[in-house]
RNA sequence: UGCCUUGUGGCGCAACGGUAGCGCGUCUGAUUCUGAAUCAGAAGAUCGAGGUUCAAAUCCUCGCGGGGCAACCA
């Protein structure tokens, strides 16, 4: 709904306005090209709400294609995991699962077509000597000793590198164009190199892989896509995205680029991903703290609700960053019109009520989502014995306190008012029992005295125990990436684990990735640790809490 | 001292020559058996200087500031 109301963002108008024209023949197809070599995280998202996303509204095709050109890096395990994540996300490419790998003979093929035409050579010169032949930013470069090389010695040296005559990197082929040009890029970019290297999907078939520039372009081409998506980092090469299309004049995508998407208190690089997980700050790629889809998904963050940040962020081409706090407003919206509620109390005091019969048990009805009557309701069990939140009791308590303190009355959620009459103090002078009377004329629903606060509770003889882990910021800085020492600032309290949480009995039986909202303390998913008699449950995000903000700004 | 790109509230995104608007965040207040949700309201912005024009965030100059690019990575 909010969607159909936005104005568009530049490339939707794009698109808008080619299908307008009629540019493309009525046909829209965009495609997701990831390399398999890593987890997709938040930021591949928002391409992939982008492209698929771009496809569906005009009525056209998204592609999945992974550029797997480099045999070095890749693996089948992250092409399984990107592919199921993706479809978790809540894409589909149907029929359109292609690989660049595919494409491999026909990308020979018109390499040797672009010998032919005198546009691309065989190249002697090592790696370190290509690189002090290209240049500088400010610098040209100079023509390599073998760029006239004749067509014929081309060919045939070409054909003698897929032959497999040669050791890794004594050859490369690489296009004419221009040593001089301001943009590196064209400054004959190397097309192929030699990997003796069996790829994880052609086996030991190739010893030449065509490099990223030489296969995106033209794998768009034979997949007739219409407009290709990409991060702005590919606007450089965008010319020779064009180059390549038009030296071999065949059907030419167009490329857009857009800003890749950061979030604050987080990193987004492969690399320093892969750092977290290899030196163990985090415990895997499905960390609940990692920004990774892995990593949200058993954290709880609902697929919609990933979609609906990536809608909000919106398309453009300026470096951004975004809060962290979107994302979680977005997953608190979406969890809180889904998730069924249920009490359970974290940090547990013991709570007796001296005027409820012992051995007594009541059962109190309690709904399952305000927010939606279909969801109904439930029983949970009330008793003498009640858990409670240790914040939710003070002895001295503070100005505009609305719990529970001596001599003040609050509502036990869909129970009895009860009044506190006492506590019961350890040897080191702490509260280890509060004792309290109840009204029995105040059950839940029936009596309409107003009291200020309303708190949740388990009943002692029916609470499962349960553990619960807290999550919060990965990182204390805005922007972890902008030191040199980016790891100093990662959150030394990011994960809280409470080994002693009791649910109420209704809970005992969640399965795993099943969401809650723990009333008044947040929404919860079921980990997949939980094992018969040992409940997990992450905290997805809290709630919003007026009370910690008005305390925090007391203290300050 | 090359090439590409980009400057709108704290953050993100609109306004495409005609009253600068939306979301998040922040702050009030109402309501409430979740200090949640909901509702009502507030504060807060066009990088700078010149031009063009009745009128400029928008067009033109000149500054200043961000980001990216020199793998046989993608």
């Amino acid at each position: 709904m909010s969607t159909s109301e936005k104005t568009p963002d530049f490339i939707r108008a794009i698109v808008a306005e080619e299908t307008a024209s009629n540019k493309w023949g009525g046909r829209v197809v965009t495609r997701y090209p990831p390399e398999p070599n890593g987890y997709l995280h938040i930021g591949h998202a928002k391409a992939i709400c982008l492209d698929f996303g771009v496809a569906q509204e005009f009525g056209g095709q998204g592609h999945l294609r992974f550029d797997d050109t480099n045999p070095t890096k890749e693996e089948t395990e992250f092409v399984e995991s990107i592919k199921a994540d993706i479809r978790w996300l809540g894409f589909d490419w149907g029929e359109h699962l292609y690989y660049a790998s595919d494409y491999f003979e026909q990308l020979y093929l018109w390499a040797v077509e672009l010998i032919r035409k005198g546009k691309a050579y065989v190249d002697d010169l090592s790696m370190d000597e290509i690189r002090e032949h290209r240049g500088t930013l400010t610098a040209p470069g100079r023509d390599s000793p073998w760029r006239d090389r004749p067509v014929i010695d081309n060919l045939d040296l070409f054909a003698r590198m897929r032959a497999g005559e040669f050791p890794d990197g004594a050859k490369t082929l690489r296009a004419k164009i221009d040593m001089a040009a301001g943009n590196v890029n064209l400054r004959d970019p190397v097309m192929y190199r030699i990997r003796h290297a069996s790829h994880h999907r052609t086996g030991d078939a190739w010893c030449i892989y065509p490099l990223y520039d030489w296969a995106h372009g033209q794998s768009d081409s034979i997949e007739r896509i219409t407009h290709s998506l990409c991060t702005m980092e590919y606007e450089d090469h965008r010319p020779l995205y064009d180059w390549y299309l038009d030296a071999l004049g065949i059907y030419h995508p167009r490329q857009i680029e857009f800003a890749r998407l950061n979030v604050s208190h987080t990193v987004l690089s492969k690399r320093k991903l892969l750092q977290l997980v290899s030196e163990k700050i985090v415990a895997g790629w499905d960390d609940p703290r990692m920004p990774t889809l892995s990593g949200m998904r058993r954290r709880g963050y609902p697929p919609e609700a990933i979609r609906d940040f990536c809608d909000r962020i919106g398309v453009g081409k300026t470096q951004n960053l975004i809060e962290l706090a979107l994302l979680e407003h977005c997953v608190r919206e979406d969890l809180n019109k889904r998730a069924p509620r249920g009490m359970a109390v974290l940090h547990p005091l013991k709570v007796v009520i001296e005027n409820f019969p012992e051995g007594k048990v009541e059962e109190m009805e309690a709904v399952n989502n305000p927010e939606d009557a279909t969801m109904g309701a439930r029983k949970v069990p009330f008793a003498r014995e009640l858990w409670i939140e240790q914040d939710d009791f003070r002895e001295d308590p503070p100005p505009k306190y609305f719990r529970l303190s001596p001599g003040v009355e609050v509502r036990l959620r869909y129970a009895y008012i009860i009044k506190c009459t006492g506590v019961v103090k350890n040897e080191r002078g702490e509260v280890v029992e509060v004792h309290c009377t109840y009204d029995p004329a105040t059950r839940g629903g029936t009596a309409d005295r107003k009291v200020k606060g309303t708190i949740h509770w388990v009943s002692v003889q029916h609470a499962r125990s349960a553990e619960v882990r807290l999550y919060d910021h990965l990182f204390l800085t805005l922007k972890p990436d902008e030191s040199e020492d980016w790891k100093a600032s990662v959150n030394p309290n990011s994960l809280e684990r409470l080994m002693n949480c009791y649910v109420e009995p209704a809970l005992a039986n969640a399965a795993p990735g099943e969401r809650f909202q723990f009333e008044r303390t947040g929404y919860f998913c079921v980990d997949p640790d939980t094992a018969p008699g040992h409940l997990v449950f992450n905290r997805t995000v809290s709630l919003r809490d007026a009370w910690a903000r008005l305390e925090k700004a007391e203290t300050r």
